[in-house]
DNA sequence: GTATGATTAAAACGAGCGTTTGACTTCGGA
DNA sequence: TCCGAAGTCAAACGCTCGTTTTAATCATAC
């Protein structure tokens, strides 16, 4: 009965920590939305901060292989030039999408604590979840850089900020959002096809012709 | 010294807001830091949640003025078809940015707490917010449908939606991703000028042929 | 059937929380 | 000069927090 206990906790403090973000969620809360004593989250995990690691590690991990094993694919069926544009995207911000549809009803919960997971938490684990997030960085952006030979590297650093911002958000309120939209986005299908259009051409945008004064004057926008 | 008190509170809040959160930061963090009295708080204010609504008000109020005088004046200048995309862009996301630079050396901070309260805080406090944004969504929303006609109308609340996690999200983290980046982006002027080229390219993508089916049957990407 | 180790239960711990209180200080106007 | 409003201060309030402790329960192998 242990492991349903354990389960039964990361179900409920995933889905109190997505609504109301991980300081404002008590144990109290948790133990009592899994119907479990309030000492078993020390038993089975050691600490809140150990049970926010598992609930990272349980979801993040098998997001993160799956992105790379898509670009390892693709890099791998595509020739000298790498893959395109659009299905480096999509490998990137794909898997989380389809977590949703396959984590049962839990899915759409944890995207939005990935929301807020980039925005707060303590800075341990926030390092704990960069550190995990790096790689995956390191390698698309690596990416990017190929299929945009055109762009400063710095550029396409910054641009893939902006994707996870996009990313992030969309996973956060996109539910909300589709309920307030006419007709689109109706399911997290659309959202998904959207976003990678939306990203693959900002991506892609013609760089300004950042001039670059080296670290002079004063000036700034005209 | 009423004044001074009060203004001593609401920078220490916001930047300690901004760092860990709403929740994760106490009034004695904040009384601490500002060096006042923990009563003064609420003695000024009321309480902690309306401390930080004054904060909310404080600095979103004039962005999001701004935001719309900014679409005003495009919207007055521009003929039958209205504003070029890019223009309609850089008034939505050009006014934090800006604010960054004119509010001293408190800007950046509160930056990140615009990160944050996208994704956190108590239920009355973000329909305060949202209630303040919600004017400007709008608005901004129409001039993007005329100015892509050839979008769904859900689509671009969509794309929107991707544009406020790019920018809160580059708000968040400009900073510190600015520093990894070799060379560009150095400034937040270059960090605003990419988001603006990013936004506007992902705005106008070509739409997937999204073929609508009513609700039927499994299937799925292919 | 009983000993054993894992799990659950109930209660309490000390610390820190937001807030309130009531006395003390400050200071401009009668 | 004195008054009273405005502001500051130290101290305490009641409460909730994460965690720990101790005892009860359960499953299982002997």
């Amino acid at each position: 009965m242990a492991a349903e206990t354990k389960g039964r906790i990361l179900d409920a403090a995933e889905r109190l920590f997505a609504d109301s973000g991980y300081a404002a969620t008590s144990l109290r809360d948790i133990t009592g939305e899994a119907d479990v004593n309030l000492a078993s989250v020390n038993y089975h995990f050691g600490s809140k901060e150990a049970l926010l690691s598992a609930i990272l590690e349980r979801r993040f991990r098998p997001i993160n292989d799956q992105r790379i094993a898509l670009l390892d694919e693709l890099e791998s069926r595509a020739g000298e030039s790498g893959p395109g544009l659009e299905d480096i995207v999509a490998a990137f911000v794909g898997p989380p999408f389809h977590s949703w549809a396959e984590a049962g009803s839990d899915g759409p919960k944890f995207l939005k604590l990935i929301g807020q997971i980039h925005s707060q938490a303590n800075e341990e684990i926030r390092a704990a979840f960069v550190r995990q997030f790096d790689r995956v960085l390191t390698r698309f952006t690596a990416a990017f850089e190929r299929a945009l030979p055109d762009l400063d590297p710095g550029e396409v650093t910054t641009r893939v900020l902006f994707i996870v911002g996009a990313m992030a958000h969309a996973l956060t309120w996109g539910e909300q959002v589709a309920a307030r939209a006419p007709r689109a986005s109706c399911c997290s299908d659309q959202l998904l096809d959207s976003l990678v259009s939306f990203a693959a051409a900002g991506m892609a945008a013609r760089q300004l012709a950042a001039v670059h004064m080296p670290a002079a004057a004063a000036g700034g926008r005209p």
